[in-house]
DNA sequence: GGCCCAATCAGCCAAACGGTTGATCCGCGG
DNA sequence: CCGCGGATCAACCGTTTGGCTGATTGGGCC
């Protein structure tokens, strides 16, 4: 009989899944069935242990992974079905906590959302809880999550951060002006409000916190 | 007697450590001694060896370390015997490649830079090769500094480097004079030179340029 | 229907920034 | 030894940005 969690491993260092495949290993009841380097190299295992009759119970899935296809993406694909199995709980465990990163994974069907700093228990405890059917967050990830929600006083509207992500590219507030078909007055009294909000008095520095609250993305 | 080369780990996640001690002892003659969470840790891990007697011979370091001391400023005092240690090569292994981070890492005295999605025999050689006192720079690593100097007319010195960085946290130009301890003249004539390196004519598209060419790391 | 807020625009003034010219000092390499 | 390039600083000037006050329009909400 089969009393263990068993678990695949989505992560592109192998640093980290040999790391993770040690620490499970110390667990009880915690068994990892495979590895895979990618999304979709994710959805192969999935799909090859399904026909083998060894279903998978816990993903464990990183979010950026290098060349091949992400961990949103993978999330959202396990959820629908394309790996061509009942979709098992995905755990996020990842190196960067932000706004962006957690809406998306959750939006594509994530149970939860753990950093990779997390001490061995912690780690555990997201597998566990997974198996069960729960969701959970980091307590880090909860904490500023709350915070956004209690403070909507400082979510940008959406042509703020239209603005903001023109100001990423370096553009001028005439050039912004140009490209949105407003006046230089309506660009400035736009950063004027995104400073107040972000909580800085210029504009690279309004970057620099946009682009650590991921309210843009870069490159 | 010992053929072995003697490790000391040091990087803040647990999983890291957790998979490259995995990894490390599946290979001969290398054996993890120690490890730690931060600089701080990790200068008394190779004092205390050091008075008992067993030194280390290879540190493998991380840069980014939450709250604690960074690798940069670790490598440095290590380097500069405040460890009260002969000082043992450090290997610095990290998951971005950047220019500053590369920069700041050599300048400290590290005497490689790997990246955390190596594969294990890569990382295997890092260690080797360290404690042969060799240096060693990861492939990629290795090609884009080839590429800085195969076209010197555009490579930023360290200098500027050191000034896009904090161009990027959206500091002013005072602040930045400040910071360095030097002239907002100084600083001016810096930025003029690399507006011209980088082909742009502001500070923000500086820094979205320096951003996308990995100049300086992007989170 | 009245209210709030996002989005739009204007004008003004001070501060910061960008562009230029020119200068000194120092270390490295032919 | 002499040149070259990096790092440092100064003065000047025009442009851009930031900070402020105030105004209009249109959409959503109670």
């Amino acid at each position: 009989m089969n009393n263990n969690i068993r678990v695949l491993l989505v992560d592109d260092h192998p640093v980290v899944r040999a790391g993770l495949r040690a620490m499970l290993a110390d667990f009880e009841g915690v068994q990892v069935v495979a590895e895979a380097a990618d999304g979709g190299a994710a959805l192969a295992e999935l799909s090859k242990l399904h026909t083998l009759g060894e279903p998978v119970d816990v993903v464990l899935m990183d979010l950026q992974m290098g060349p091949g296809m992400d961990g949103v993406t993978a999330t959202g694909k396990i959820k629908a079905g394309e790996a061509g199995t009942p979709p098992p709980p995905v755990r996020i465990l990842t190196t960067y906590d932000n706004d962006a990163d957690i809406l998306a994974a959750v939006e594509a069907g994530a149970s939860g959302y753990m950093l990779k700093d997390a001490p061995p228990e912690q780690i555990r405890q997201a597998v566990v809880s997974a198996a069960a059917g729960q969701t959970a967050l980091a307590p880090e990830v909860a904490a500023r999550l709350m915070g956004r929600i209690r403070n909507p006083v400082h979510a940008l509207s959406a042509r703020e951060v239209q603005l903001v992500e023109l100001l990423a590219t370096g553009m001028s507030n005439r050039a912004m002006a140009k490209q949105l078909f407003i006046s230089e007055a309506t660009v400035k009294t736009h950063l004027v409000h995104i400073y107040g909000k972000l909580g800085v008095d210029n504009r690279t520095a309004a970057i620099a916190v946009a682009t650590q609250r991921r309210i843009i993305r870069n490159q």
